[in-house]
DNA sequence: TTTGTTATTGACTAATCGTTCCATAATGTT
DNA sequence: AACATTATGGAACGATTAGTCAATAACAAA
């Protein structure tokens, strides 16, 4: 009944995640987003709305396509520890590559945008419950298991491990080699005894 | 000989520091510069140079003023493991307070600047290899003493603790309680046995 | 083939960006 | 009091910012 779009909406929101990614919200001028995504400017704001609208969205498919993993590893069955330790293996493994070094989206917008974004913070927010809760329930069944030897409960466990996790994301922007990085998970996933 | 400068830089550079730490280079602009710290566009110029190079400087000082007040901790003599956690108590302190919340500038700066810019990414990088080696040292200290109870060395715990604290800072701009914080702090000094 | 609807294009805003120019003001020295 | 030197104030710079407008193009349905 009209016209079709000369592009893949989410071929591009692709394309903005990983522009934001690199570069961070204000860095990113709606030029360069024009320029990356192959989408004309007036296009881009019929899809997506303004720069904002477009990074929120962006934010949403990092969920989509990096958290939800890293949550669905924490989530399967078996072995608490085993889960949690693929995650730290697949953070790893995306984050030290020739294409990584961009840290994390979220935590990277946390530093950025969180203190004096509304719409973002309460975004990043509920992300960062979900994977404090994540850790948390991956641990439960690691308790349950009896695989782990700590005082610490497993939702302490959890916060430090989420916190542990941005540290590595923060780490990751400089170029650490994968050795060094897999050396402090190590010592980060000694606490589970 | 000539007329005196209206304004203290090193006053002035404290109120840049603040700026820069709580909303990052980008976000910040030269008019919320101008504004904060009182200072004519001009003279402003005239005394730091341009927006990077006051960037720059306000790593600087931060370096004076906070930074080195966490290696002097970690340099105190007598127990290692008691000067490592009177760092994280310190950073505790700072961040989680109503003034705080801004993270650490280190950190953000790591996350917004170090993989495009790099002046930044070389002055952050050797802050960083201070901030390990002053963890190392008191480690060593700590082995000395016998403080120390664990399968790791102190190059390796040392970069661990290190990340850790990046995450902490991470973790501190969002307004997390003390108490979580705490938490987690206790958790990660946990690896020292 | 006409019509309704949406997509694309590029020019175009007004505001803001970092930076500079220049006239004026304030000082210590002569 | 005159001079050299530096600081200040404010206007201005061109470039870039996010966002919009209106003409044109491409499709589906009638």
């Amino acid at each position: 009944m009209a016209r079709p779009k000369e592009f893949n909406p989410d071929v591009a929101l692709d394309k903005a995640m990983d522009l934001f990614w690199r570069r961070g919200y204000e860095a990113t001028s709606l030029q360069d987003l024009v320029e990356g995504l192959g989408v004309n400017r007036q296009s881009l704001y019929d899809t997506f709305g303004d720069k904002h609208d477009l990074f929120l969205a962006a934010i949403d498919q990092y969920y989509r396509k990096n958290v939800s993993k890293l949550l669905g590893v924490l989530r399967q069955p078996g072995s608490g520890v085993e889960a949690i330790r693929g995650v730290f293996r697949m953070v790893i493994g995306n984050g030290c590559t020739t294409n990584g070094w961009r840290g994390c989206l979220v935590t990277n917008s946390t530093v950025e945008l969180v203190p004096h974004d509304k719409k973002v913070g309460a975004k990043i927010g509920r992300i960062h419950e979900e994977i404090e809760q994540g850790f948390y329930q991956a641990l439960v069944r690691a308790k349950k298991n009896g695989e782990l030897n700590t005082k610490h409960s497993p939702r302490v466990l959890a916060r430090f491990l989420a916190g542990f996790l941005m540290g590595l994301s923060v780490v990751m922007k400089e170029k650490t080699p994968r050795t060094v990085v897999q050396d402090m998970v190590d010592v980060a996933l000694g606490v589970l005894g």
